[in-house]
DNA sequence: TTGTAGACTGCCGTCGACA
DNA sequence: ATGTCGACGGCAGTCTACA
């Protein structure tokens, strides 16, 4: 289970506790949908720039999108 | 105030206070010099297998590292 | 000890399309 | 609503070298 993979199950926790779909979230990061999805499965490297608008779109810090 | 310069800035606290310099950084972490240089100006964009090489280097929690 | 430069490889992040 | 593919441009991360 390496890092990837954890902050992929996380994202996937939090969006859904915000009752958001891949789609909703991708329009509200700026981020394309497909890639969310490919984040959820711990398959993407993800940066701080893409942490932080996943942050922002879910109006939580980016701290609580490591919190593992 | 970008969120790569809070995370340059906050990387060079954390390392002067492990009284490490960014050459013993680098080797402790796997990580190349400059790289840490630029990292540290808030230059880079790092990602999360980076972050997890600094915190580990430097005996932290990955959210250490992001807290700003 | 740190900043910077240049050149390089591989992957991040985008997009359209189909199941 | 989600996973996957293929193609693409740009940048992450490496390395050597010099101030």
């Amino acid at each position: 289970m390496d890092i990837k993979e954890k902050f992929g199950q996380r994202l996937r926790v939090l969006r859904k506790d915000k009752g958001l779909s891949q789609e909703e979230l991708a329009e509200k990061s700026g981020l394309n949908r497909p890639y969310i999805s490919a984040i959820e499965q711990g398959k993407r490297n993800v940066s701080l720039e893409v942490m932080e608008k996943l942050a922002e779109a879910m109006s939580l810090n980016i701290k609580s999108l490591i919190d593992f």
